[in-house]
RNA sequence: GCCUCCAUAGCUCAGUUGGUUAGAGCGGCGGACUGUUAAUCCGUAGGUCCCAGGUUCGAGUCCUGGUGGGGGCGCCA
């Protein structure tokens, strides 16, 4: 009796005329006679050819939609055209019946929002098969990248006492017993009394820890989970993601901008490589999807042809400033297309980002030194007095991808900014005290990792590019 | 947090100005078929029309409230 042997590897070297034994799901099984396997291993299907006379009934009936067996045999050299080899059934073993009559999923389109609520069987999709592999590979690629360009992987804490880095609306962490808060004479909840003897929370980013590493070792990324708790109900956004923050000393604005699109060009190239399968189907999906909608709403470009097209262009860099100037002279703020004025010193809004990437550019654009008051404390005042050296990298479909800054070194700045805006110093100590010993020019950004799957998975939205999402009342599986 | 749309069979959906017994495709189940690639063909079962209340002679259809979900915006990554 042969050994297991995965998937992958029968088709890549292609042993024929061997006695194999491979294990796994029922894609499908037509005609009583082709049953299409997947492991796992690899995206593609075996074929296995099933001579029915010669197995008992009862068996062949269990052979459903995700059933999962194994299966011994001889592979050959395939009759049909869609495949090379195929394995001519010996020995077939059920390992994990799924009566069909019952099974939730079935061997035709169904809808994202019906899947996300049979999570636990989703991944056994097609597509989120796809995603998911996609999702591994990207994260490998961020190591590897990162590792080949001299950073050292940072683990940033998940809990943290910081409640000053602004970034967003925070998860309390806790073990006092809510229905009996100890309180202190004055009625205010007596922390001393919790797990770590003060009020904590769980992370909204690991920056300010990651720029610790970066005074140390030069050049640190942090890859991990990050909380939000921002009632946000958007394709875009989730309450549990996953960011890359890479931080580094001697960087300065443009070394930053240099870095984050060398980096994202890098697991554009990366998945164009090695998921060339999963491309071409998420490419057809997504074309697939686009056909019911309006020519006027469809993608000018097909995914692959995209993340092509990304690679081999140079992304548009250009100020805060100028951008609101080619706003305020393009064709849709004089036709009253905007729903908000662009206007120096607010923001950029979605639909402003969204005309200068898909419609001005028609590429990635990076824009940099925003108004100092529309930013964060820690990024550095320009000469000007009026901006800071933040930089935005702004993608087509899913806007901001890559948000980041060179951060302010001079001790004296950033205590005035911490004072300015009312942010309590003394939870800062640490942070201030990297400025007065040591200190040096450093950049850093942090790159929403669901975001980038999105992108260059094509899905719609984000929830079904993480395994297990977290929205705002949500969190079944 | 604001705005908006949707909820009919296991799934995706149709259901006319309110009218009698609620439909299709796919899937399921039963059968035929030994080279299929979303197989095909024949047959068959399957419904609390999301929930509660209201209008009406009569509600899947109209109104109010609720629940669940989608999308847009804001906040951001």
């Amino acid at each position: 009796m042969p050994r297991r042997t995965e998937i992958a590897k029968l088709l890549s070297e292609k042993p024929i005329g061997t006695e194999v034994k491979v294990m796994g799901w029922v894609r499908s099984f037509r005609a009583r006679r082709f049953l299409i396997l997947n492991d796992g291993s690899c995206f593609q299907n075996l074929q296995v050819i099933v001579d029915f006379e010669r197995f008992d009934e009862a068996l062949l009936r269990k052979i459903q939609f995700h059933a999962c067996v194994a299966v011994q045999g001889q592979l050959v050299e395939s009759q049909g055209k869609d495949q090379e080899v195929e394995l001519l059934a010996e020995n077939i073993e059920l390992l994990g019946a799924c009566p069909a009559d019952e099974y939730p999923l079935q061997p035709k389109r169904m809808t994202m929002e019906f899947l996300r609520e049979h999570a636990h069987f989703r991944m056994r999709t097609l597509t989120l098969n796809a995603v998911f592999r996609m999702r591994h590979g990207l994260a490998y690629a961020i190591h590897k990248y990162f590792h080949d360009n001299g950073f050292y992987y940072l683990h940033t804490p998940i809990i943290t006492a910081n409640d000053a880095e602004g970034a967003g609306e925070m998860f309390h962490v806790t073990t006092l017993d809510l229905a009996c808060v100890p309180k202190t004479e004055d009625g205010q909840v007596d922390w001393k009394q919790d797990f770590f003897e003060r009020p904590t929370n769980l992370t909204v980013s690991g920056q300010l820890e990651a720029e610790i590493g970066a005074l140390a070792l030069g050049k640190v990324y942090t890859f991990g989970p990050t909380f939000r708790a921002e009632n946000s109900n958007t394709t875009r956004h989730l309450a549990e993601f996953w960011m890359i923050e890479p931080e580094m000393a001697f960087y300065d604005i443009h070394d930053n901008q240099d870095l984050a699109e060398d980096f994202v060009k890098y697991l554009i190239s990366f998945a164009l490589k090695h998921y060339p399968d999963e491309l071409t189907f998420l490419d057809q999906r997504l074309r697939n999807e686009e056909q019911h909608l309006p020519k006027d709403k469809r993608r000018p470009m097909g995914l692959i042809e995209m993340l092509e097209f990304v690679l081999a262009h140079d992304f548009v860099r250009i100020t805060y400033t100028e951008a609101i100037e080619r706003l305020r002279r393009s064709k849709p703020f004089k036709k009253g297309r905007f729903q908000f004025e662009p206007q120096w010193g607010a923001d950029l809004q979605a639909e402003h980002e969204r005309y200068l990437v898909e419609k001005e550019f028609k590429k990635p654009v990076i824009v940099r030194d925003y108004p100092q008051q529309i930013k964060a404390f820690y990024m550095r005042q320009n000469d000007d007095d009026q901006t800071v050296a933040a930089m935005d990298v702004l993608f087509p479909y899913i806007g901001e991808v890559i948000g980041g800054s060179q951060r302010e070194e001079r001790h004296e700045r950033l205590q005035q900014r911490i004072q300015a805006m009312g942010i309590p110093e003394k939870e800062l100590w640490w942070y201030l005290e990297l400025r007065r010993f040591g200190g040096c020019p450093h950049s850093g950004f942090g790159l929403g990792f669901e975001r980038m799957v999105q992108f260059i998975t094509g899905m719609g939205n984000i929830r079904d590019v993480i395994p297990f999402p977290r929205t705002p009342g949500n969190a079944e599986f």
